[in-house]
DNA sequence: TATTGTTATACTCTATAACTATA
DNA sequence: TATAGTTATAGAGTATAACAATA
C-alpha cells in the first residue's frame, strides 16, 4: 500500500514517505521541546514516570517496559524522584526482589500542579487552531496506533519461545 | 473561552483542561521516545539541527532561536556534528563574529538516510490508523499554531524597546 | 541457574555564568 | 560598550556491562 512510485528515478523505498516523515518528525520534536520549556517543577520524563506509577504502584520492570527505557535508566530517574520526595520504593512481600514505585502525597501534588500548567499551555496552543477537537482526536488515534504496535511486539517477544 | 465550569467545586483554573493536557503530554512524550528509538545514525536533536541548517547555512544565533535552545547548547551539539563530519563552520566575511553552520555532503547523506528510516517508521505507524491524512493534517495544524505563537513572541520581544 | 533491580561508567542534551574576539 | 559565539561547569536522561540479592 502507499506505493506512489512517481517514476522520478529515486532509489529510496518510497520518496513521498521520507518527506512526509521529515515533516512529522520535526513537528514532534518541536512539540517535545515546547513541553520541555513549560515551567512545571518536573522534567517531562519525571512527569511521565510519576503519571504511570500514579496509576497504581507499578513494579520497576513493568514501568521500564511501558516507558520503553532500560532498567538502569528507570533506577536513575526513580532515584531523583525519591530524593525529591515525590515517590517511594516499596518492597513486594511475596518476592523480595521486586520493587514497586509509589507516589507520595507530594508526588500527587506535583502532578496536579504540572497538569494545571500543561493545561494552560495546551489551551493557549489550541486557541490558535480552527478545530481543536480534531487535533485532539488525531493524537488519540496516533496513541492507539502505538498501543497496537506495542501489543504486537509483546506478543512477538513472548511467542517465539 | 472553553469555560466549562461543571460546578464540581474544583479549585484549579479549568478542570477539563488539565486532564486533556495530561493525555496530550503523555502522547507527545511517547511519540518522542518512539522517535529516539528509531535507528538512524543521528540523535533526534542532531537530526533537527541538520534539517534546519540544511535549509540554508544558518547563522548560529538564528539557529539557536529556531531550536529554542541557549547558545552554548547549540555550540555543543554543533561540535559533535562537525566532529562527525556532518557539518562545518563558515565565518561570515562581513562580520567576523558570525558563524554559519553548513552541511557537508556526508551531512546531506545522513539526513537522507534518516528520512528514509523515519519514513518507514511513520508508514508502519499510520498503517494502524483509519485516517492517516487526518492525522497528518492535525499535526500540521499544531505546527502552524506554534508558528503563530512564535511570531507573536518575537514581536513582543522586539516591540517594547 | 534465572530473575530483579542496582552500581559503574560513559555519552548526549540542556542550562547559566564567565570569557574571547569583533564591532 | 554591545554583540556573536565559545569555554567552563553542572544536572538530567539515556545506554551497556557487571554485580548483588533473591528465587
Amino acid at each position: 500500500m502507499i506505493e506512489e512510485r512517481t517514476g522520478s528515478g529515486e532509489t529510496g523505498p518510497d520518496e513521498g514517505a521520507a518527506e512526509r516523515a521529515a515533516r512529522v518528525v520535526m513537528i514532534v520534536l518541536r512539540l517535545f521541546r515546547a513541553l520541555e520549556r513549560v515551567d512545571t517543577d518536573l522534567t517531562p520524563q519525571q512527569y511521565r514516570i510519576l503519571k504511570l506509577a500514579g496509576a497504581g504502584g507499578e513494579r520497576s520492570a513493568r514501568l521500564a517496559e511501558r516507558l520503553a527505557v532500560a532498567k538502569p535508566t528507570l533506577t536513575a530517574t526513580a532515584d531523583a524522584l525519591v530524593a525529591a520526595g515525590y515517590a517511594r520504593r516499596e518492597t513486594e512481600p511475596g518476592d523480595r526482589r521486586v520493587v514497586r514505585l509509589c507516589l507520595t502525597d507530594a508526588g500527587h501534588s506535583a502532578l496536579a500542579r504540572a497538569d494545571a500548567v500543561y493545561g494552560q499551555w495546551l489551551d493557549e496552543l489550541l486557541a490558535e487552531t480552527s478545530d481543536p477537537d480534531q487535533v485532539l482526536h488525531a493524537l488519540d488515534v496516533l496513541n492507539q496506533a502505538m498501543d497496537v504496535r506495542r501489543a504486537r511486539r509483546s506478543v512477538a517477544a513472548a511467542g517465539p519461545a
